[in-house]
DNA sequence: GTGAAAGCGCTAACAA
DNA sequence: TTGTTAGCGCTTTCAC
């Protein structure tokens, strides 16, 4: 049938009977008042018949089109990566940029996912660890991430919340909790750690870790190698659980449950990020906030404010935003049932 | 600084005193053993100091690269259509494809998503209803959705797991029901009414609905405005709830409580997509598992096998395909408190 | 109203 | 080891 080849706008006009850049005028749809009514019909009806197609390439080659810029998020499943995403594509858009989504965990997989593709731009969220992103010299901003050399990068304050977040559970009462953390070492989660150490030290307050994947099922494993064995009727040696991420604590709810434990009542709970599921479960989770489209579509501004001619170098490019990170308290914390204060 | 234009081979190679082909050669990583260290050291060295990167659509349209295909969603934060996105996009690279995302509720915003990107394919989930994605000639697949013209669709055959769903409530002695719908009405979604409708008609049992947007909030309004006011201390007309989405149950989950209703003793629930909130919630959901990540994958091939040389379309191009819907009985479903078996 | 011709920036023979 | 040359398929003046 085919010969193999797609064919081209020479093709059609050779079928059609006219010349080329006719073609390419009806196909443009620059052909109203120029190209008379039958040559058009004649050009769009053997275009059909070759199953013509332009070329994106080629146009583009020609008349260049909007920028790209590259989003990499590690998991989009994961409706925090997601609202990240969300929030970083309407910023482009709304600046007449065009997105192309890389879901990788490093950085290679990502060059490898977009291998041949023009970018312009690469926005990187969460990556694994440091390094530029891309060893191309494109303009890059990290989200969430250490700002690798010299590039720009959005992060959250969250060590104030974190601070604000174990001195509510002082306030409780609490005097020894367990840190659920989050396997995975990234630099937002090292700080995490460091600021829930720091807080929990300030305040004299015990403070045992663990550590878990981001996933239900893990999580809950983790939790109840953390929780007294479910026959033995013990209480934990702490009365609260700070956890890394949402999902983390509702692993603790379930290992607690399984134990005839009611949060709060018999074990405060807190998460960070602040997804559907945090106030999905019951009770609602004390968590902390942690807005993702915001940080998506700041580091997006960014970015475009550094491909524009001018203006976005001059103030600091490299520098580090920090956006709020806010305490949101729920029903999952409450005074320990038992507050004796150990220590 | 820059006079406004980007840099070309031929810039660099000026500016190197070699051959615009010296450059392309370095540049491709073909130089090894044909370009001498000195020279390829210049050219690199050139590049850097011109700020030259190798123009993507010049070169794809000398060399092809790879087919690309458009996988089109109406929300990646919904876990269901992530997962979605997850399979196909595995698939595609499988097969070597490169992929575009592009979030859009309606097919016209598809197009200017990708307005000037090369797109060789189309997969389109979800889509609002009917009508062939994007005029253009591209070879489509749609999931989830009513199969357009001769096009290919890959569906749920959700039909079955829901007769078996009403069948699990009616053994269990429930003899009516409430049907919490989703408001927006696309193919699949009318589908699960009329299977609903059909089991409880065929099993005598009474049936009531009401619609919601697919979101916490307005699901948890929902439920408030189907059952007995929270102060009136009645109960519901009905014994059980089958939901049209997991998000939509746990809406009802909210608002049971909030009038000290017991689920699954005062009221039994269901859901449908089994998403990670199924099992996070207490007690734990009786839904409908739809494997998205496998509609995905499944579609994918598909478009794909159309795609090859020949092969594909042989057998039934535009035939459905449907993946099994599976019930996931857990926690959520139990026999009526009152079993006054009305009617 | 339509056609001829000159590239866009790159790759890939082929020559030297 | 390097340079020359001929396009990839399209857009876009500028003639006719």
């Amino acid at each position: 049938m085919s010969n193999g080849k797609a064919p081209t706008s020479h093709d059609v006009a050779r079928m059609a009977g006219v010349s080329q850049s006719t073609v390419s005028l009806v196909f443009r749809g620059a052909a109203s008042g120029r190209v008379g009514e039958r040559t058009q019909h004649a050009v769009v009806d053997a275009a059909r018949r070759l199953g013509f197609r332009p070329n994106a390439d080629a146009r583009r080659l020609r008349v260049g089109g909007p920028p790209m810029v590259l989003i990499a998020v590690p998991d989009i499943v994961n409706p925090f990566f997601a609202r990240v995403f969300t929030g970083a594509r309407a910023a482009a858009r709304d600046a007449g940029f065009q997105v192309v989504l890389s879901v990788q965990r490093d950085l290679d997989s990502v060059a490898a996912d977009v291998a041949g593709q023009r970018i312009d731009a690469v926005l990187a969220c969460s990556l694994q660890d440091g390094g530029p992103p891309l060893e191309a010299p494109v303009p890059a901003v990290v989200l969430d991430a250490e700002p690798p050399q010299g590039q720009g990068a959005v992060r959250f304050d969250i060590a104030p919340a974190l601070t604000e977040l174990v001195d509510h559970l002082h306030r409780l009462g609490h005097r020894s909790i367990a840190h659920l953390r989050s396997e995975v070492r990234t630099a937002t989660f090292r700080e995490r750690s460091e600021a829930v150490d720091a807080a929990c030290a300030q305040r004299g307050m015990d403070r045992v870790q663990a550590d878990s994947a981001l996933d239900l099922d893990r999580a809950r494993a983790a939790a109840d190698a953390l929780l007294p064995p479910a026959d033995s009727g013990g209480r934990p040696p702490f009365t609260a659980v700070v956890c890394d991420d949402d999902l983390l604590s509702v692993g603790v709810y379930k290992a607690a449950q399984a134990r005839g434990l009611c949060v709060p009542r018999d074990l405060s709970v807190t998460g960070i990020d602040d997804v559907d599921l945090a106030t999905a479960v019951t009770p609602e989770l004390t968590t902390v906030d942690l807005p993702g489209e915001e940080l998506g579509a700041t580091g997006m501004r960014r970015l475009i404010a550094r491909l524009a001619p001018d203006g976005g170098a001059p103030d600091g490019a490299g520098a580090c935003v920090r956006l709020p990170a806010r305490l949101v308290v729920r029903g999952s914390t409450a005074p320990p049932a038992d507050p004796e204060p150990r220590r």
